[in-house]
DNA sequence: TTAGTATATTAGATATTGCGAATATACTAA
DNA sequence: TTAGTATATTCGCAATATCTAATATACTAA
């Protein structure tokens, strides 16, 4: 109800907001990985990479350890990747619903970018 | 995995992503309630709330009613509602690094705004 | 030292978001 | 019809977010 409570929540809420972040908390579900790794698998680009991970240290989604040359991340708590888990039973209980929204999306910006 | 399911939570989170959206979604916790109650009980600008409550609707968060001059707002899915109860949890659990990271958010927007 | 590798940061362009003020729409009551 | 109430939409502006390209930093190995 405090006020603060809802700052955190929509702060951390917004740290999840990107597809990007979500597939880096997602490939580290079952543990920590190099920046390396993670850039390979998920195909990014090393420096929009590095902008997201920055971006969830800030927001404590992640913690980082140094290790000679290279950085691994790891998801601080657990609790999230219940949410995400939530989330995904959300996704199939709305399925259509949801293709329908990201489809309206997509056609937005569509629209958008024929003007 | 697939980039649409990521895209989708994205979207979720986004639509959460704002104190104010948060709270309509609290407040919305035990039931359906009109847009002026909801108002009036948060202290919004109505215009500001009306703009809330159509990103609401837009990304399928709560669903609404008309009934004769009003309308009724109701939260879709109350697996939302268990989403912000694990982020309660995730608050409780990391208390003081929460407050470090808001306060470190506003000392920021104060040297913004100091320049 | 120098070169190479891993990661982070900065700069600048573009897009998106959030707000208040004003206006519009839909309904009700007289 | 007219006036009043409830809600939604539009506009203009400031603030944020995102991306790419370029550069910087930290470490390792020779």
């Amino acid at each position: 109800m405090p006020d603060t409570l809802r700052q955190f929540k929509a702060n951390i809420f917004q740290a999840l907001a990107h597809p990007t972040r979500i597939a880096i908390v997602e490939v580290l579900r079952d543990g920590e990985l190099p920046a390396g790794t993670i850039i390979e698998r998920l195909g990014l680009e090393q420096a929009n990479a590095s902008q997201h991970f920055s971006i969830l240290r800030a927001k404590q989604i992640v913690s980082s350890r140094k290790e000679g040359n290279q950085v691994f991340y790891s998801v601080r708590d657990p609790l999230l990747i219940e949410v995400l888990d939530i989330m995904r039973r959300y996704f199939q209980a709305h399925v259509e619903e949801a293709m329908s929204v990201l489809q309206q999306i997509d056609l937005l910006d569509k629209d958008g970018a024929a003007k």
